[in-house]
DNA sequence: CTCGGTCGGATTGTCGGACAATAGGACAAC
DNA sequence: GTTGTCCTATTGTCCGACAATCCGACCGAG
């Protein structure tokens, strides 16, 4: 570290840098130049990452951060605009102050779909993604399910099968079931995670939904099966159906004739 | 709330909003009233995510969509850090214009990573996850692995046993080892969730190695079953091995007295 | 003709300053 | 108490400016 500095030192001082040429251990870092909203940014996101600033508190004026870091206005707003964009801070609708702020599940889930979609990740990827994740999630919620958890669930379920065929909002209301379930799980983690997965599915979901007749039935069965098992908290069953419910998912895109490398476009 | 809400739509229109009064279906959606920051980020995003922009693209000056957009360039720059930060836009070391990226796997992992700090994620519901991804992970790296991922595996193998004690490089061996291994799974979806995974466990996985004398030995011979299953392709003993793995982590925990729900904190 | 130096244009990073709009609070009027 | 009014703090947006730096072109020396 202080080696680093003097060696950067030396770059402004040509005579001494020239001198020494030992050919191992690059002699020179790269400067480390980073612009100043970077830095502000980074100042800010340690103290929340520190808990110096909790969730919930108001960040200072814009003005008085500017004072703070002797840079202009303009600079730590630019700063703001990153943390903003990671969710660390928001501004609650007709609030005035930026409050500090806990990244929600759907902005990370929104993140990870970008970055599904741009790398092209085919259907297939996401599909065993789930495989391996929602078996196991529904089998930890058949283990820590509540009766608020079945209630939900049941009313998920009941909206699926009350929604008319062709209704758009279908897949919204598979989705909600998964991460019910996955609220029933008790993972914060597993929970993120398998969110981002449905949300990148919906989209070509709902297209296949829409084309294979017997597509509604299926996923209707499944639930049942799956509320089944989870409420008389039968582990393997809950994991079995669940198992089931996925694979057919790949089942009915086959029925469709979308092929399994097709890119999960927005 | 929607109190307020009609209060202030009604200084729009005052006799009609006046008149009617159901209390049901708000009457009035809140007016969208975003900042041009956002709608001009917004806009980008849009066209990168309908590959109207593709990665590698250079973003036209500041200036020029400034005046495109009708706004001040500050507003555009606030744009930009927003797109920054979410990593759809970057701009490569020593380039002038900002080009279109791809959110690498690295980045999300760090926002995964924010998340599930500050939600004060414990130990143990990081483990689960792990305990579910990391063994299917291993199963699916024994079916497809090439020798390219196991000469891979092989050298951070043994890396990690040349690793002297107490060495903190040590974890980000143990890492890597797990990010190979997703590699050779040939799925970028489990990778990326591995990776947030991962890392987070990393600070306090360190702390654990040092503690538990046992704990590197323990480590050196699960990574070497691994391996080994993961030659042979025998894809069952791969799920096993990793899965006793995992596990050996939860019990290094107890062993060295951290109790399972502790926040995973930086 | 290749190599290093120089120059100008293009763009970004940062700054200073300005102003309208609005949230929040205090306070008066009904 | 509710409503209207005024004040202040703070944000959203703009204008304009300038240094630093990258790039490419041009040029002179070996």
């Amino acid at each position: 570290m202080s080696q680093a500095r003097s060696r950067r030192a030396a770059a402004l001082v040509p005579a001494v840098a020239v001198r020494q040429n030992e050919p191992e251990a690059p002699l020179f870092d790269p400067v480390d130049r980073d612009p100043a909203y970077t830095r502000v940014a980074a100042a800010i996101e340690a103290k929340i990452l520190a808990r110096e600033l909790r969730a919930g508190d108001a960040l200072p004026p814009e003005t008085e951060l500017a004072q703070q870091f002797r840079v202009h206005r303009s600079t730590v707003r630019e700063a703001l605009r990153r943390l903003e964009s990671a969710g660390l801070i928001k501004r609650p609708r007709g609030a005035k102050r930026m409050v500090v702020s806990r990244p929600a599940a759907a902005q990370v889930a929104s993140g990870m779909r970008h970055a599904l979609v741009l790398h092209d990740v085919t259907f297939v990827a996401v599909w065993e993604a789930m495989m391996v994740i929602e078996p196991e999630v529904a089998a930890l919620a058949a283990m820590r399910r509540t009766q608020a958890d079945l209630a939900a669930l049941a009313a998920a379920h009941e909206a699926f099968k009350a929604s008319p065929q062709g209704d758009p909002h279908a897949v919204e209301i598979v989705a909600r079931f998964f991460e019910l379930l996955g609220a029933a799980a008790r993972n914060q983690v597993l929970v993120l995670a398998k969110q981002s997965l449905t949300r990148a599915l919906a989209p070509s979901l709902a297209r296949m939904i829409d084309t294979v007749p017997q597509a509604r039935s299926r996923i209707s069965d499944a639930q049942r099966k799956i509320i089944a098992s989870v409420r008389e908290k039968n582990v393997d069953e809950a994991r079995r159906w669940m198992s089931k419910h996925v694979r057919d998912f790949k089942r009915g895109y086959e029925v469709a004739g979308i092929s399994p490398d097709t890119p999960i476009s927005a």
